[in-house]
RNA sequence: GCCCGGGUGGCGGAAUGGCAGACGCGGAAGACUCAAAAUCUUUUGUUGGCAACAACGUGGGGGUUCAAGUCCCUUCCCGGGCACCA
C-alpha cells in the first residue's frame, strides 16, 4: 500500500540497506556482455561532501545505472585520494595521528556517500593511503626506476615555504602554490624525477585520438606539452674557444642575426666575462635577476633588460662577429639556454634592440615588398621571401627553413630539433604522509632499490610534526637506518615521499583488480574492463592528473602490463556549483551542505535537482527554490501513481492496444515519445536536464489524462507507469524503486531493462503545419500526415485566412516543406 | 597578446536553418479550506488594444536565405586556459 505522502526519508533508508544487504552493484568480469567502466575521479577525504562531489557522483549514477539497465556489465567503483597535506597539517595543527584522521573522513564521506545512493561495487574500495595499495605504488616506482624513468638530479626547484615541500612544475600557478596559493621560491636541491618528456611527443601524438575529450581539454595539454620544430646550431666564441649553442625555430632568419643572448644562468657567462671590464656589471646583473621572483621574471609585462658581456661570437652564416649578451628574457631550462637575436622578426628582439641601440637587418621581405627597417614599427614575423640572405636570397621562407637545417647537417654544425615546454616530473615531497619512495643509499653501492619482494615499505607510526626543512622521516631514526639490500652494510632510506599525483595516476586499474596481493592487478582483468569509458570530474585537473595518469598508461603499455595506450576514453568535465555568482566556498560563506539537504528533501530531490539545474559541463547556479521544484516534482510523481495505485496492482501485463481511445492513444504516445527523447538525452547527449524535463512532461501528461479521462484502462496505465519508472530510475533511484516495487513487481527497477519505443505508438495521422507569409506565421492547420509539398501547397490556397491576406499582392514564391510549414512569399 | 567557452523572459535554462522561450522557478487568478499551508486547475516574453489581432524580440552592426538564436563577416561584454618557450 502507497504512503499517502512521500516521505522520503523512510524510503531511502530502506533501499539503501536493501541495495547494500543484497550487493547489488557488485561485478565481475563476464564475457556474455559488453563491458562498460564508468568512473568518477576519486575524492581527497576532507571530511565532508560538497555539492560539487554530488554533482558529480550524481552525473556517473545515472551514466551507470543507464549502462546497466541496457545490458553493459557495468564497473563504477569508488575509493580514496587518501595521502596529502591535510591531514599532515590536521596532525600539526591539532596533535591527531593523519591515519586516524584520514580513516575517520572516509567513514563520514562513504557514510554521505551511501545517502546518496550511489551504485558503486563497493567491494572494490580503495584507498591510497592504505598499505596494501600504496605498496603497489612503491611497485610502480621501482618499475619507473627500471625502465629508466625514475631518475635523481640535482636542479633548481620550485619550493614552497608554507607547504615545506618541493612541487611539480604544474603544480605552480602563476608563480604560486597550487595548494596553498603561496608565493613559490626557487631552491637548488638533489631530487627524484619521472622522465615524462621522454613521452612528450606520443602524449601529444594521442591527443588526436581522444575524440571522446573535450577540445578545451587538449588544447590545454597541447599547449602544455608546447612541441616546436626548429634548429640548433653553435656560434664560436674565437677568445674563449668554446661554441655558444643556440635553438631557434627561425632558422629561416640567421642572416638578420645581429647579437646572441644569454640567460644569466648560462654556464659561459663567467667563462666570457673572465678579466673584462665588463665584469662586475655582468655581476651584478645576474644576480638581480636571479633574485627576481618567478612571476615577473616569466611575464611577458616585465620589461626586456640586459647587459652587453664584451665578448662576440661568429654567426656561421656569414662570419660576421655579433657581440654577445646576458638578458633576463631568456630561460636557462629551455633550448640551450641561449638564443640568437633577429630584431627585425621577432618582437622580443625588436624591443631590446631598440632600447640597446642594436642594429636591425631585414632578411624576410613581406609578399607586398614594403618592409623596410626604417619605417617598421614592430618586427615581421608574418611570411614571405628571404633577403640578404646570401646563397638563400629569393627562396620563400618555409622553404628556406628547410634548406638551412640541411646546410647546417651537412657541415655537422648544427641539426633539425624539436623541443618541448614540458619539464620532467619532479616527484619527491619532502612530507611525511604520502607513501615512501623505495629508495636506500648506501656509502658503497650507491642507490640501491629495495627489492620488490620487501615492499611495502612502511610509513612508521608515532612520529613527531614539528615545521621544519627536513622531512619528517628523516627524523625517525628506525625508518631510516637500515641494511645495503646488495652488500648487507649498514645504509640510509630515502625519507621523500611520493607527489599524491603517482598515487591516483593508476588507481583506475587497481580498481579493475583490487585485492590483488600479488601484483598491482590482473593484465587479464585491467585488460577486460580498462579503458574507463567515461571518465567525470572536473576541469581543474585537465593538466595535472590527466596528463599523469596518461604517462602512466603508456609507461604500463610499454612494461607489457596492459594493451591500451589511453586511460579514458570520454571525459566529461563538470562544471562548479556555484551560489550568489561564485563558487561555493567557506571564506565566501555560501556552502549548502549536501547533508542537510538529503535530511530535508532526500537524495533524489538533491539528484533531480543538480541534474535538472543545467546541463552537466555548464556552471550550476544552486537555488533553494529550485531544490523545492524538484522536491515538488517528486510528489506529483508519487500522487499521480498513488492515485492509480489500484488499477496498477491488479492490471493485466498485457491488453489490447487497439481498444484505446483517442485520450489513451495520447498518453501512450507520451509515453513512446519521451523514451525516444530520454534515450537520446541521456545516451547520446549526457543531456541530463531535457531528459529530466521529458520526464516531468510525462508526469504532466498523466495527470491531464487523469482530468479527462476517469476510466482508465488498467493495462495502459501499467505500461505508462512501468516506463515512467524505468525512465527516472537512474536519476532519482529511491523513489522508483520504492513505487516499483508497490505497484509493479516485485524485483528491483534497476535490474530491468531500459525501455524501447514503440514505433507504432509515435505515429500520427494528423500534423500541424505552419502557414507563412513573407515568413511570418499567419495560420495553422491540421492535415492527414505524408500530404507532399504540392498538396500541402494548394490546402493553404484554400484558407479562409490566408485568401483574406494574399488579395491584391503577387505572389512570388511559394516554398513547402512536408510535414512542416508552407512559406508563400509576396509582393 | 593568443586559444577555447558563453551572452536567449523577472530567474535557471530549451530549441537536426522551419511556430523562439520546452521544462522548472518566480508571479497572477480560481478550486478545496472557517482560515492558512499543502495540493489541483488556468494563466504568464515586451508593447499597443476591451478583444480578435498587430508590432517588436535571442549582446551590437552588417550579410547569406523563402526562412537565422542557429550559417558567414565584424564588433562589444563575461568566464576559463596559455603567455618572454626563442
Amino acid at each position: 500500500m502507497i504512503n499517502e505522502k512521500y516521505i522520503p526519508s523512510e524510503v531511502e533508508a530502506k533501499w539503501q540497506k536493501n541495495w547494500a544487504k543484497e550487493q547489488a552493484f557488485s561485478t565481475e568480469v563476464n564475457r556474455q556482455r559488453p563491458e562498460y567502466y564508468v568512473l568518477e575521479m576519486f575524492p581527497y577525504p576532507s571530511g565532508n561532501l560538497h555539492m560539487g562531489h554530488v554533482r558529480n557522483y550524481s552525473i556517473g549514477d545515472v551514466v551507470a545505472r543507464y549502462k546497466k539497465m541496457q545490458g553493459y556489465n557495468v564497473l563504477h567503483p569508488m575509493g580514496w585520494d587518501a595521502f596529502g597535506m591535510p591531514a599532515e597539517n590536521a596532525a600539526i595543527k591539532h596533535g591527531v595521528n593523519p591515519a586516524d584522521w584520514t580513516w575517520e573522513n572516509i567513514a563520514n564521506m562513504r557514510r554521505q556517500q551511501h545517502q546518496l545512493g550511489l551504485s558503486y561495487d563497493w567491494d572494490r574500495e580503495i584507498a591510497t593511503c592504505h598499505v596494501e595499495y600504496y605498496k603497489w605504488t612503491q611497485w610502480m616506482f621501482l618499475l619507473f626506476y627500471e625502465k629508466g624513468l625514475a631518475y635523481k638530479k640535482k636542479a633548481t626547484v620550485n619550493w614552497c615555504n608554507e607547504c615545506n615541500t618541493v612541487l611539480a612544475n604544474e603544480q605552480v600557478v602563476d608563480g604560486c602554490c597550487w595548494r596553498c596559493d603561496s608565493i613559490v621560491v626557487k631552491k637548488e636541491l638533489e631530487q627524484w624525477f619521472f622522465k615524462i618528456t621522454q613521452y612528450a611527443d606520443r602524449l601529444l601524438e594521442d591527443l588526436k585520438d581522444l575524440k571522446g575529450w573535450p577540445d578545451r581539454v587538449k588544447t590545454m595539454q597541447e599547449n602544455w606539452i608546447g612541441r616546436s620544430t626548429g634548429a640548433e646550431f653553435s656560434f664560436d666564441v674565437p677568445e674563449i674557444s668554446e661554441k655558444i649553442s643556440v635553438y631557434t625555430t627561425r632558422q629561416d632568419t640567421v642572416f638578420g642575426v645581429s647579437y646572441v643572448v644569454l640567460a644569466p644562468e648560462h654556464p659561459l657567462v663567467e667563462k666570457l666575462i673572465a678579466g673584462k671590464a665588463e665584469q662586475a656589471a655582468v655581476r651584478a646583473f645576474v644576480d638581480r635577476v636571479r633574485n627576481m621572483s618567478e612571476i615577473s621574471r616569466t611575464s611577458s609585462e616585465t620589461e626586456k633588460e640586459g647587459v652587453f658581456t664584451g665578448a662576440y661570437a661568429v654567426n656561421p652564416f656569414n662570419g660576421e662577429q655579433v657581440p654577445i649578451w646576458v638578458a633576463n628574457y631568456v630561460l636557462v631550462e629551455y633550448g640551450t639556454g641561449a638564443v640568437m637575436g633577429v630584431p627585425a622578426h621577432d618582437q622580443r628582439d625588436w624591443e631590446f634592440a631598440v632600447k640597446y641601440s642594436l642594429p636591425k637587418r631585414l632578411v624576410i621581405q613581406a609578399p607586398n615588398g614594403e618592409l623596410a627597417t626604417d619605417t617598421m614599427t614592430e618586427a615581421y614575423d608574418g611570411p614571405g621571401k628571404m633577403v640578404n640572405s646570401g646563397e638563400f636570397s629569393e627562396m620563400d621562407n618555409q622553404a628556406g627553413k628547410n634548406a638551412i637545417c640541411t646546410w647546417l647537417e651537412q657541415r655537422g654544425i648544427g641539426q633539425r630539433r624539436v623541443n618541448y615546454r614540458l619539464r620532467d616530473w619532479l616527484v619527491s615531497r619532502q612530507r611525511y604522509w604520502g607513501a615512501p619512495i623505495p629508495m636506500i643509499y648506501c656509502d658503497k653501492c650507491g642507490v640501491v632499490p629495495v627489492p620488490k619482494t620487501d615492499l611495502p615499505v612502511t610509513l612508521p607510526q608515532n612520529i613527531s610534526f614539528e615545521t621544519g626543512s627536513v622531512s619528517p622521516l628523516a627524523k625517525v631514526e628506525e625508518f631510516v637506518n637500515c641494511t645495503c639490500p646488495k652488500c648487507g652494510g649498514a645504509a640510509r632510506r630515502e625519507t621523500d615521499t611520493m607527489d599524491t599525483f603517482i598515487c591516483s595516476s593508476w588507481y583506475y586499474f587497481r580498481y579493475t583488480d583490487p585485492r590483488n596481493t600479488s601484483q598491482p592487478f590482473d593484465s587479464v582483468k585491467a585488460n577486460y574492463w580498462m579503458p574507463v569509458d567515461q571518465y567525470i570530474g572536473g576541469v581543474e585537473h585537465a593538466i595535472l592528473h590527466l596528463l599523469y595518469a596518461r604517462f602512466f598508461t603508456k609507461v604500463l603499455k610499454d612494461a607489457g602490463l596492459i594493451n591500451i595506450g589511453e586511460p579514458f576514453k570520454n571525459l566529461l568535465t563538470q562544471g562548479m556549483v556555484i551560489k550568489d555568482g561564485s563558487k561555493m566556498s567557506k571564506s565566501k560563506g555560501n556552502v549548502v551542505s549536501p547533508e542537510e539537504i538529503i535530511a530535508k528533501y532526500g537524495a533524489d530531490t538533491a539528484r533531480v535537482f543538480i541534474l535538472f539545474a543545467a546541463p552537466p559541463e555548464r556552471d550550476l547556479e544552486w537555488s533553494d527554490q529550485g531544490v523545492e521544484g524538484a522536491y515538488r516534482f517528486l510528489g506529483r510523481l508519487w500522487r499521480i501513481v498513488g492515485h492509480y495505485a489500484d488499477s496498477l496492482v491488479n492490471a493485466p501485463a498485457k491488453y489490447d492496444v487497439n481498444s484505446l481511445d483517442k485520450n489513451g492513444r495520447e498518453l501512450r504516445r507520451a509515453l513512446h515519445v519521451t523514451i525516444g527523447k530520454v534515450s537520446d538525452a541521456v545516451g547520446e547527449r549526457f543531456s541530463f536536464n531535457t531528459a529530466i524535463s521529458s520526464i516531468m512532461e510525462l508526469v504532466n501528461a498523466l495527470y491531464a489524462f487523469k482530468e479527462a479521462d476517469a476510466n482508465a484502462q488498467p493495462g495502459l496505465i501499467r505500461e505508462v507507469v512501468s516506463g515512467l519508472l524505468r525512465l527516472l530510475a537512474p536519476f532519482a533511484p529511491h523513489i522508483t524503486e520504492e513505487l516499483w516495487h508497490e505497484v509493479i513487481a516485485e524485483g528491483s527497477v534497476h535490474e530491468q531493462a531500459w525501455p524501447e519505443v514503440d514505433l507504432e505508438a509515435v505515429k500520427v495521422d494528423e500534423v500541424e503545419i505552419v502557414l507563412q507569409i513573407n515568413g511570418k506565421v499567419r495560420d495553422k492547420i491540421i492535415v492527414p500526415v505524408g500530404l507532399n509539398a504540392t498538396e500541402l501547397e494548394s490546402k493553404a490556397f484554400e484558407q479562409e485566412k490566408v485568401k483574406e491576406l494574399l488579395a491584391g499582392k503577387t505572389v512570388v514564391k511559394v516554398i513547402s516543406v512536408p510535414q512542416k510549414l508552407v512559406n508563400i512569399v509576396v509582393k
